[in-house]
DNA sequence: TGTACATCAGTGAACGCGCGTTCACTGATGTAC
DNA sequence: TGTACATCAGTGAACGCGCGTTCACTGATGTAC
C-alpha cells in the first residue's frame, strides 16, 4: 500500500493538476509558471525545486491531462453502460455531449490541443501523440469485435473535429446543432439510432 | 479596373500575407510583429503606420488565411474535376491528401487553428468562426443535391479532425495511414469508392 | 515525552530577455509650376 | 521636361511590461538522544 505522501509530493501533484487544467483551457503557450504556482497556493520561486524547467512541467501536464480527460469520459461511459447502453453509443454520446462542449479544461486533451500538437518540441510532441493514440485505442475498445483499427481512427477524427468546430461556433444553438448532427450521423452509421 | 496599387498598399498586402502564413504555421500566439515585418522586408517600427495593433493584424490575417487556404484547395479540386472526378470525391481526396498533411502554412486555416479558436477575443473569434462556416459551406457545395447541412457539418468535422490527428502522428507511415483510412471511409460512405 | 539540531520545502527580491508599442527623424514619392 | 517643395512610407533607437529563471534566506518538518 502507498504510504502517506510527503509535503513535497502533494505540492508536486497539485502543481501538475493545476497545469493540466490550464493547458487545456489556454493551450501550451498559455501555461505560465507564476500563474500555475499561484493557483496551486505557492509562490513562483519554489517552482524549480519541483521541475528543471517550464517545459518539464508541460510534459508532465500533457500526460496528466490525458489521463484526467480519459477518466472523466470513462466515468460517463460507465454510467451509460450501467443503464444498459451499448459501449460505442455510450462513447459517442458522452464525447459529443453538451457537457463536454463546455468542459474544456477537464475534458479530452486531444480536442483541446490537437491543432497545436504538431508544432511542439519533441519532448512535448511525444506525449501529445501518445494521447492521440490513446484516444484511438479507447474508440477501438468501444467498437464491436468486428471493428477495424481504421474505423477507430476515423471515428476519433470525427469526434475531435466535431467538438472543436462546435466549440468555435459557441456553446449555443449553432454549436449544439453541429454536435447533434455528428452524434446522429455516427449512431446511424453503426445502427445504434 | 483596379489602378496600380500604391507603395503603401503593396506593403500592407505583403505584411498580411506573411502574417497569414505565420498564423497557420505557429498559431495565434506565434505571430510576432518584428518577425512578420522582417519577413515582409521591412523594419518593425513601420508596423503601426499599417495597423493600430498586433490584434488588428491578426484579425486581417485570419480572413486572409481563410481565403488563401480555400483558394489552394479550390484549385486542387478544380484540377480533379477537370479530369472528370466527382465534386465530393475531389474535395475529400484533396483535403485529405499527403500534400495537405505537410502544407500547414498554406493549407486550411481551420485545420491549422481549430483547437485554439474558441479561446480568442471576440475580434479574432468572429472571423475564425466565419472560417469554420466557410469550410462547412464548401463541403455543402460539393455534396450532391440530396445532401443536407447536417451531412456537411459532419464531413467537415471528419476532414478537420483527421488532418489534425495525422499531423500530430507525423508526415510518416502513421499519419498517412490515418489519412488513408479517413479518405476511404468517407468515399465508401458516399459510394464513391 | 521533550528538547536540540539538521534537513528541506517554500519565500520573495532580482535579473535578463523578448515583445508590443512609441517617436523623432530620414529618404523616397509625387505634385505644382 | 525640369526644378522646388510637400507629403508620406519606412527607419531604428528607446521604453515598459511580462515571463522564465536564479538565489540567498526563512520557517517548518522530522530525526536523534
Amino acid at each position: 500500500m502507498p504510504s502517506k505522501p510527503s509535503r513535497r509530493e502533494t505540492s508536486h501533484e497539485r502543481i501538475v493538476e493545476v497545469a493540466a487544467r490550464a493547458l487545456r483551457r489556454k493551450g501550451y503557450a498559455g501555461v505560465g509558471v507564476a500563474d500555475v504556482m499561484k493557483q496551486a497556493g505557492l509562490t513562483h520561486g519554489g517552482f524549480y525545486a519541483h521541475f528543471p524547467s517550464r517545459d518539464a512541467l508541460l510534459a508532465e501536464a500533457v500526460v496528466r491531462a490525458g489521463h484526467d480527460g480519459a477518466a472523466l469520459i470513462g466515468r460517463r461511459i460507465s454510467q451509460r453502460q450501467a443503464r444498459g447502453q451499448n459501449a460505442l453509443r455510450a462513447l459517442i454520446e458522452s464525447y459529443l455531449s453538451d457537457a463536454h462542449l463546455r468542459e474544456v479544461e477537464s475534458g479530452c486533451v486531444v480536442a483541446a490541443l490537437a491543432s497545436e500538437m504538431h508544432r511542439q518540441t519533441p519532448a512535448l510532441l511525444e506525449p501529445s501523440a501518445k494521447c492521440v493514440r490513446g484516444l484511438i485505442a479507447v474508440v477501438r475498445q468501444a467498437l464491436p469485435a468486428s471493428g477495424t483499427p481504421e474505423q477507430a481512427m476515423v471515428i476519433a477524427s470525427t469526434l475531435v473535429g466535431a467538438l472543436q468546430l462546435a466549440r468555435t461556433l459557441g456553446a449555443n444553438a449553432q454549436g449544439k446543432a453541429l454536435l447533434a448532427a455528428a452524434r446522429s450521423a455516427l449512431l446511424a452509421q453503426y445502427d445504434l439510432a
